[in-house]
DNA sequence: CGAAAATTTGACATGACTCAACTGGAGTGG
DNA sequence: CCACTCCAGTTGAGTCATGTCAAATTTTCG
């Protein structure tokens, strides 16, 4: 096997260094005791996928959340005129998975694939109601977890109504530096709710100015 | 005094009835004792709104969420074009609140009005801080209403920027059925995100066809 | 009743969409 | 290493939904 080659990035990373990952995250939030580590990590399952794989597909009936670990993903559904809506992009150490299926327990719509190769610890719905059970400061992560994400999905709901397409994109590339070069551009116009078309010629009157 | 008029909605509403209204809805979530009922009523303060007076408003320092027993509020940002958005309307037993500024403690941005004579149970973040810590099983149930309330801000969300003004609009009213009645015209318009003057236009036209 | 607010209507402007053609770079296979 | 293909991105012309501004009309409420 030749060397490898010093820009290919390499996935070297092990379930161990992931569920370590993951205990020091929730320990920054909540206190847990070592034997609720242990129940937390045996729950947690490493998950590997490549560029463009899928964490999740519409239409999957067995539905899981995850941790990333490492990696880029996105998250977008496809609407009946068959075109794609980037909800959000997520990044190491956040939280992706269909918040809304996660309930009903219904078919997802949502799609999340990675960007570039990525490392993510996934559990299903009954993973984490035993862990509920078995760990009950748990609920309090997850609770200032969904009011966190809540407090997010409303800042940018608020903007993406008052704001012009111009003004959320400067607003997500200050908030994101270097996304332009991690996402395509049709993708980031997707996410802005506009078409690539449309971004395209803004980006150019924008550098006129 | 006149005999009062039988189509004045009196507030019979006292602090007793609504404490019990707010024990039944938890309980019809999660398992509480009595020593934590008498702790969650110890917290909750009755406060009775007439129409278009404010539960919250923008700049307020003292932040406090609140729990509707009767009546309807809408809540809303102002943007830096002094246009008002309507985030969602609230009705019986929800809650509403900023939540975004209940973390940060920061200023709110969001204004809470009574649509009509309302009657809601207010409490701070300290005092549910103080309850989290006395009534642990709340965790759970803030835990299961923010989701709830991401699912539904979600959906909202990806309507919005999938849908037309005219879809959107075919859904409020099929999901909230005599919305119309009690809300003005214009406040609809800003629930969906147009301008008045083409809800009425599409109003119009829909009800040509 | 009369003022203020809400709604409707009209004329016009505009931002984003649609559809289609073109450009250019990345990867593939001969 | 060069053609070939494919896909992302750009550009152009025309359309459409919605916004803007202004005025007329209706409704609400003190």
């Amino acid at each position: 096997m030749a060397h490898p080659n010093e820009f290919t990035k390499k996935l070297v990373m092990t379930e161990e260094i992931a569920h370590q990952q993951l205990i020091d995250y929730i320990k920054d939030k909540i206190s847990i005791t070592p034997e609720h580590e242990a129940l937390i990590k045996s729950r947690f399952h490493l998950q590997k996928l490549k560029r463009k794989e899928f964490f999740l597909r519409e239409g999957d009936e067995c539905y899981s959340q995850g941790f990333i670990v490492e990696g880029t993903f996105r998250v977008f559904f496809i609407d009946q005129k068959a075109s794609e809506h980037v909800l959000y992009f997520g990044f190491k150490d956040w939280w992706v998975g269909d918040i809304a299926s996660f309930h009903s327990q219904e078919k997802t719509n949502m799609n999340i694939q990675a960007m570039e190769d990525s490392s993510i610890l996934s559990f299903t719905k009954d993973d984490l109601e035993w862990l509920f059970i078995q760990v009950p400061p748990l609920e309090r992560l997850f609770r200032i977890m969904a009011q966190r994400t809540l407090a997010v999905l409303q800042k940018r709901f608020l903007l993406t109504i008052s704001a012009s397409a111009e003004q959320r994109f400067l607003e997500l590339i200050q908030r994101h530096p270097g996304i332009e070069q991690l996402v395509p551009q049709h993708q980031i116009a997707s996410y802005l709710g506009i078409l690539p078309e449309s971004l395209s010629r803004m980006k150019k009157l924008l550098y006129k100015k």
